[in-house]
Order: C-alpha cells, then sequence, then structure tokens
DNA sequence: TCCGTTTCTGATCAATGATCAATTCATATC
DNA sequence: GATATGAATTGATCATTGATCAGAAACGGA
C-alpha cells in the first residue's frame, strides 16, 4: 500500500500520541511499543518514524502532554484557593499539593513516566520541555508570592519545595515501597511547607 | 560444553553482580544486558538464569548493592559527624545530606538506577529490600534524635525528610533538567531542615 | 493523461530477554 | 577403577523490540 492522506501529518502526530498515552494508562510503559501505536491508529510503525524521530521523542511528547494536563489542573486549583477570602499562602499551597495528589490518583501511569526519563548518553531534555516545567513550577511561586518580596529567593524556594514535594510524592506513589502511606502525604506536606514558610515569613 | 565448575553457585552470583555494577557505572543501564554481563564473567547468558530469577531480579541485587553502599557511606559520615564536640541536630543531617552528594558525584548510574523500578504489573518489592531502605533511613532517625522525644513522631519526620532531600537530589541530579544547580543543593537542604527542626524543636 | 513528489507499507536487520534439550563434568557407589 | 547419578553449562532457538529502507501507491499539478 502507499500513500493514503487519510489523516494529516498533524492528525496522524495527535492520533499517535493519544493513542501512546492510552496504551500507557491502560497497560503500563512497557506496553508502549511502536507496534503497538500504530495498530492502535491504523497505520504500521513506519509511520511513525516519519513524524517522530524516535519512541524516546514520542514518549517526551506524551511526557509533555501530561505535564499539560497537570499544570492546568493545578492551575485550577491554585486559582479556586486564591479566590477564598482571607486565605493564607499555605492554604494555597496546600491545595495546590492536593492537586497534585489527585493528578497522580487519577493518572498513575502518567506520573510515574513524568519525570522518570533515561535519556541515553547525556542527551539533555530540549528547552521547550523544561520551560513547561518551569510554568509549573511557577503555579508554586504565586502561591507563595506572599511570603516572599525577594523575586529570587521566592523561584528558589518555589523550587525547593517542589522538588522536595516531588520526592514525598515519588517515595509514596511507588506504593511497592510501603514507606509513605498516601494518607501521610497530606500531613507531612503540611509540615514541610508550614515550617518552612513560617521562618520565611519571620526572616523577613 | 558442559558442567565447569570453575566456581561455586555463590562465586559466578558475585562475579555477575559485580561485572553489572561495572558496566552500569562505565555505560549506563541501557549496556546491562544478559549477553554483557555473562561475557564479562566468562559464561553464557543461560547460566545467569540458573541463579537468577530474572535481569530484573539481578538489577534489583545491583541495586541492594548500591544501597548498602550508601548506607556504609552515611553511617560513617554521621558517626564522624556526631564525634564533634558541642554538635547540633542539623549539623549531622548536614553531614548526612553531604554524605549521600558524595555518593551521588561518585557513582551517578547507580544513583539514577537505585530507586527507578520500572517492575512490572505490581509486582512488590521484596521486604528484605524494604527494610535495607528502612535502615539508610534510619541514619537520619538517629541525627534528629535530641529534637524528637516520641519514637513515632521521629520515624514519621525521617521519612519525610528523607523524600524532600531524594526530591531535591533527584531533580538536581538529572542534571538534563537544570532546574537545580548541584551547588544549589546544599543550601536548600540547610533551609529544608533547619526549618522543620527548628519547628519541631519549638513544639515541644 | 502523465509525471514528480509525498506517504505508507512490508520486509528486514540487529539486539534483546528468555527457554531448553543436549552435552559434559564431578561425585558417589560399588 | 569402572559406572551410574545428577548438576552445571552451553548453544541453538524463539518471540519481540526499535529502527531502516526500497518500492508501491496515491495525490496534485501540468
Amino acid at each position: 500500500m502507499g500513500r493514503r492522506s487519510d489523516h494529516s501529518r498533524d492528525e496522524i502526530r495527535e492520533m499517535a500520541l493519544t493513542a501512546a498515552q492510552d496504551i500507557l494508562e491502560r497497560d503500563g510503559p512497557e506496553a508502549v511499543t511502536s507496534r503497538a501505536i500504530a495498530q492502535a491508529i491504523g497505520y504500521t510503525a513506519g509511520t511513525l518514524y516519519n513524524i517522530f524521530s524516535d519512541l524516546d521523542d514520542l514518549k517526551l511528547h506524551v511526557n509533555a502532554r501530561s505535564l499539560d494536563l497537570l499544570r492546568a489542573q493545578l492551575a485550577e486549583a491554585r486559582k479556586s484557593a486564591a479566590a477564598c477570602v482571607d486565605v493564607q499562602p499555605i492554604d494555597v499551597v496546600m491545595a495546590l499539593a492536593r492537586g497534585q495528589l489527585r493528578f497522580i490518583q487519577q493518572h498513575p501511569m502518567l506520573w510515574q513516566t513524568l519525570f522518570r526519563y533515561t535519556l541515553p548518553d547525556g542527551r539533555t531534555l530540549p528547552d521547550w520541555f523544561r520551560l513547561k516545567v518551569a510554568d509549573t513550577i511557577r503555579e508554586l511561586e504565586l502561591a507563595i508570592e506572599p511570603v516572599f518580596t525577594d523575586a529570587e529567593a521566592r523561584q528558589r524556594h518555589a523550587r525547593m519545595l517542589w522538588a522536595a514535594f516531588y520526592g514525598i510524592c515519588e517515595i509514596a506513589s511507588t506504593s511497592r515501597m510501603k514507606l509513605i502511606g498516601l494518607d501521610e502525604v497530606e500531613a507531612m506536606t503540611r509540615d514541610l511547607v508550614s515550617a518552612s514558610l513560617d521562618r520565611a515569613a519571620a526572616g523577613q
């Protein structure tokens, strides 16, 4: 068979990403193979290589979608928390944390894959992806804005909190570890956040 | 060829693990294949399957070795810090943090692999491995002991700090992310730890 | 209608994890 | 010392994977 043009290049691209995401959510990371994706969208593996340079490239774009979804959910959580009267920064941060936990529970496989690249060699992540991560962290910056007047200190602290919270989620979500129950995460996070915010508020 | 018995079962086991670790440190995770390991120890792939149930099983034992190494390094760091006169808990915790950072710099591949299982299905980690992790966290418990009288609160707090610090290391060590420089890690960790310890000390 | 270009396939390659019958050696037994 | 028993190791092999590519087929412009 030759050219079909049932779908445009961009359509195939979107179909492939959606299919890959579905397979990932349903059957886990190791089920995301070129042939499985191709079959799901009614094409063959070779077609994918016209559009994506690599399977890793494709997976990176799946991660990008997951990240978009997460950030949207976080933005919504922050906005609805910030709308409350007499709201404290800690409340907004905790709303973000709960938003992220909701994402993790709703899409465990997407989360599990999101930050576990095993890029061969020293290949670095493309800038557009790093920007996406930075944008996600920006939600946290906005939440703690009242506590930090200095922009750089605020950014640094947001990244620290983000990384720390990421660690807690990661240890907790690999439930095989059974070191941190999902029910403990919220309390731990509150300890973490309130201590560091109180100190920051007192220090300035 | 048939039976050789150049080495005992346990010898082959140790040789295989050492070879796998060498390959991992030198050429990265994707170079750790059954054939590469077998060739390195002068056997064939099939032999590995007499000793390990799986390649995943073998990799798990490599991780176990890494964890032993890390814990030993942490224990040493803690003891030499605790020996100082007039030492504060925060100093001991920071010594542990620096010890872990040293491990990460010395063995980046071992660290990268240590907590990234992709166990297929819902296979849970064996208990002996979880105990190893718990033992490692115990170093942190010992460090913060003076601040927490209640054993359970101490354990909970140690796990929180461990997970948070793990997140910071993870985000920083995937340097492709470039979100946290390795030089920032120590300052961030100090913020994290001192805030939470101060509050805990004040609260009791 | 015809032709150049683009799109897609199917065959194919090398590498991988895993299995297994066949073979070879060590050891116990007589 | 000969022989039987059993364990250890191999090499061949299978299915699956990511990736490539020559060629077939459809599209679009002339």
